[in-house]
DNA sequence: GCGTAATCGAGACGGTACGTCGGGTCTTTCT
DNA sequence: AGAAAGACCCGACGTACCGTCTCGATTACGC
């Protein structure tokens, strides 16, 4: 998965070439901190001291905070989540939301991920890039997967793809970011049930 | 000697009143500034500047800003959504939907749901509090408007009303912090569909 | 002598006053910092750490950290010479030189003037404050004590006022600025003899 | 006139010859720059930039920028000033100052020379260069100068030949550093009379 | 003419200090 | 005692330069 600083390889500037050894670790304190601190203590400052960097080369590849956590969320924690095609709706889906939550109950990327929402409704510009490089795609991978149900009359009627969608990331992230309650099997059964056809 | 008309009061304490004046500017200047700077720049210095009051005015009554902007949200905009229990589920439910939805689609109030939601997430403290004194008491509205339609077998069935309310405001609260989807009819609708047994 | 950050005391306003007990520790730290480690190496934040004060309050008051050892020169180092009458003018300027001289051997002091008349020349503005504030005090002193001798025709023809107070300071401060060669009653003599008519 | 940083010509080494381009490029930018922004603003960084350059290439050649500048100031201004030597004390002094004045009085000069001046007050190393290859050699004329004076007996008694010398340069660094004032003909008149016996 | 060696422009790097902002506390004066 | 005013210590911000370190691209000499 490309990252969000990655550059244009094809041109060969001259000058000292970044350094990959700086970038891990930047993003490495990032992501440590984040799990020490909490993201209120996080602080460039601090991720540039514990990587053992300076902080204009923090500033000089990401354009705020918020954006090195994004980074370290992809690199750290491989933010994965594969898009099943069995010709089964159901399966797919339930296989989707599992592999999503087992996720999401990894602490330190709830953490990350909720500092990442909170911070995109705080900083509008990163509002703008964490939706369009982190929750588009995740946004666009369960809406293909739910127009091939719709397609095979799986779903149910009434309930459009977008909504049906909105419907699953919406209950995830309100338990991540407002109940704290686990993302467990059941929730996936439930899921799966309202979203299929004649599943109830 | 004590007069006559003296104020009946639980604790009578010495000194200076509590200025309501104070108070209300305060959080007046709490709202305007949320609206006209964004969350990000929202400083208490600030807030104490606009309205003419002094810092630590602020912080003897309220323990964060986060605090402020709550306690104005439910001051400035009224965010009471009546529970209706006319006996249909569907109807009270569309209703209840309907409410809400009403009060998310003005612009000051989501800003100031999502700002307090987003610093739930950064000051566990403040999230305690914003859980406990924000939403649950939301969450309890709509389970109990739910439980009603659980007893009348109106609800599907392999949904329990926890995950029912959560998928609710999980839809709400992503459309709030995600998408910036407006929060029309047709989501109303689609809700109502899901949430009723033989509904769709 | 009048501090450059007095304040008018007359008019009693609200709020905590300024504290001495911290413009003391600045001035103090500053002073003993310039010896230990030489104006290149004073820093604003050096002097505050060592000060036990915040930056902040150092940016208050001195608009920079030239004007911060102009103050400690002035409070710490007694910069006072005095301006003697006895009526002799050999006697009198003999008498200003020699004090004079005494204040320049001290190393501190020494250290100090030479950073201001420094600072002086890379920074304009503090150069025009510290031109009014301190060369011109002392420069008006000899000046009136040799305006006296020229009244009495004690005075070599041929040499303006202005021009002999020149040659006075311009030898000090040649000297320390760029010999380094002691300031002793040699140079006092010497000095005497070429300002006084006949006396050579 | 060679440059302070001059390398052993007489070794013949392989590899690319240091570039005279560069080197004009960087004194031109450095003298440019300096009456531009003044000494405050004059940066390594900038005189790069400047002049179309590596820093490398300057910390290459110069051990900091006030040797740039000294570099500059005898390259582009040229700092020559004759030691006359016509037999007739008055008029060779009176000749050697005219000259130096001449010199004092050009802007960027006097810029230059207040900057090197300044300079040598903050960074000790580079002052003992500044004396020993700047300052020195213009006493050591001057002392020349006033030596053959004295033993023609036409210095005033009771003042030594360094004195004399420090007069002299004392004040015309006094009215550089301190005061501003004009380096003007009645200045030289003043010091031939001063400095000759029976002139006054 | 080919390797070795030094130079050059460019620019990233670890640092340090800058001057500013705001946090949360404390003090003073007034109400 | 509460409130406005404002100074205090503190810590982080984002920026500017420092002096050093790669880079790849030139030169130039000696073999």
């Amino acid at each position: 998965m490309p990252t969000v600083t990655e550059q244009r390889a094809d041109l060969p500037r001259p000058g000292r070439k970044r350094s990959e050894e700086s970038r891990l670790a930047i993003l490495t304190a990032a992501f440590q901190l984040l799990a020490e601190v909490g993201y209120a203590a996080l602080t460039i400052e601090g991720i540039a001291t514990r990587s053992g960097t300076g902080k204009q080369t923090i500033y000089r590849w990401w354009p705020a905070k918020a954006d090195v956590l994004m980074d370290a969320l992809a690199t750290k924690a491989d933010l994965y989540v594969p898009v099943p095609d069995t010709g089964s709706h159901p399966a797919d889906l339930r296989e989707f939301l599992r592999a999503s939550m087992v996720l999401g109950r990894r602490p330190e990327v709830a953490a990350g991920l909720r500092a990442l929402m909170a911070e995109a409704q705080i900083d509008p510009a990163f509002g703008e890039r964490f939706r369009a490089s982190f929750l588009r795609p995740r946004r666009d991978a369960l809406g293909a997967l739910l127009d091939r149900a719709r397609l095979r009359g799986e779903l149910p009627p009434g309930l459009s793809v977008g909504t049906a969608v909105d419907l699953v990331f919406g209950v995830v992230w309100y338990r991540l970011l407002a109940t704290g309650q686990e993302l467990d099997d059941l929730l996936v059964e439930e899921l799966v049930g309202v979203l299929t056809y004649g599943g109830n």
